[in-house]
DNA sequence: GGTTGCGATTTCACCACAATATCTA
DNA sequence: GATAGATATTGTGGTGAAATCGCAA
């Protein structure tokens, strides 16, 4: 089911604010969004397909559909086929990013599609992903008027075709050198919002792209990297919490925490391949993230871990665990995603304020928490 | 069936202060 | 009506206490 735009209550929701909690169409997220410096600072992403509630935070191009993390598990956890589908984090943007940028950035390049008239053939531009081929109206005739064409094709099939992607100035919609549009802005374009957002419509079911194509095209994006690299270049930031809060409840709903026991054994269904995570240092250092974003990784990559017993002997155990993991999936289905965090600019300092037992403490008084350097003054 | 005890879980108030809103000149 | 300055109000997250729940005796 779609879900309507939260601001025009109209056009069907495709971005997700998180600053606003707010699910818009694209039209409504460039009117809100532009409406101040403030808000063009807010973080969006593309909302899940599977929920239409929560922004994704992985794509699949296997399937070619935009996942949030609990949607990604209930979709590539409970299937040993699906779980080897490699996906992709999200990266999020903020401003009024041309299509070009939102293009590169969830790793589907637009190129307007006066190249057909280049040399891309209607096959080739069948080819396309089908997320992109929104821009071709139902009868295949193109949005918008003379020099404002807004057929799209991959990247690659332009590079096919061997014609050089076309910038707005070839459309006679910005001025040339200069122009704060590079590719080109949506609001210099006679286009229908409505159409531009059916990019996205046909994320839902399979995509024709063979897997070939979509690692050819994911490796050709800089900005999408699989979830192990992405890990790893994270760099000192904190981990995605998301992730980290999965592996936490999975723990906590088994009965497992630090105090009772020493490692966490995490095994490959297909594969059969484990990793053994310590875990009797837990205290919350720093070393934690580190071992939280490896579980994780598994957790995301393609392979879900394997509850079932490993001795012959814990046939309790497996019982407790599937009680357990019944319970976890149950508080999954009703946790709660809909804090609304108004201002960005006070979450930012509230995050790195210093505190006294978990609340704030003044300016210069001693404190026993500092989330930036996680450090004590005493 | 009602009461009590206890551990586990959930809810909520607290804090400081920058950001934001509102009022006044 | 527009602007500047002063004042009032809001909102943010981690922690711990209190409240609530579930179960056994």
């Amino acid at each position: 089911m779609d879900a309507s735009c939260d601001f025009c209550e109209e056009g069907r929701a495709t971005v997700y604010c998180r600053a606003d909690s707010a699910r818009l169409c694209l039209s409504c997220d460039r009117h809100v969004h532009s409406a101040n410096a403030l808000s063009l600072r807010h973080v969006r992403t593309l909302l899940c397909d599977g929920c239409n509630l929560r922004p994704a935070a992985v794509r699949c191009p296997v399937e070619n559909l935009a996942l949030c993390q609990s949607c990604d598990w209930d979709s590539h956890g409970n299937s040993p086929i699906k779980s080897q589908h490699r996906r992709h984090a999200f990266d999020c943007f903020s401003g009024c990013p041309s299509a070009a940028e939102l293009g590169s950035l969830w790793g589907c390049d637009l190129v307007p599609s006066s190249v057909e008239s280049r040399g891309v053939s209607t096959a080739t531009r069948a080819a396309a992903p089908r997320n992109l081929q929104g821009f071709v109206n139902s009868n295949g005739s193109s949005y918008g008027g003379p020099g404002k064409v807004a057929t799209f094709v991959s990247m690659s099939a332009a590079a096919a075709a061997g014609g050089p992607p076309l910038l707005a100035k070839d459309l006679g919609i910005c001025g040339g050198e200069g122009d704060l549009c590079e590719g080109f802005s949506m609001a210099d374009i006679d286009l229908s919002f409505d159409n531009y957002e059916d990019i996205f419509s046909s994320t839902q079911g399979l995509s024709s792209w063979s897997s070939n194509d979509i690692e050819a095209a994911a490796g050709g994006c800089p900005q999408t990297q699989g979830y192990k690299g992405e890990s790893a270049g994270q760099g000192p930031g904190p981990p995605p919490s998301p992730e980290m809060s999965e592996v936490g409840m999975m723990m906590g709903a088994a009965g497992l925490s630090s105090s009772n026991m020493e490692s966490l054994q995490l095994v490959s269904q297909p594969t059969g391949s484990s990793l053994s995570l310590p875990l009797s240092g837990l205290s919350g250092d720093s070393s934690d993230y580190l071992e939280c974003t490896a579980a994780s990784s598994m957790f995301l990559n393609a392979d879900p871990p394997s509850w079932g017993p490993t001795s012959p002997d814990s046939g309790a155990l497996t019982q407790a665990r599937n009680s357990a993991m019944l319970r976890y999936k149950e508080k999954k289905k009703i946790r709660k995603f809909d804090k609304k965090i108004r201002y960005e600019s006070r979450k930012a300092r509230a995050d790195i304020r210093k505190r006294v037992k978990g609340r704030f403490g003044k300016a210069g008084q001693a404190y026993d928490y500092d989330p930036v350097g996680t450090t004590r003054s005493f």
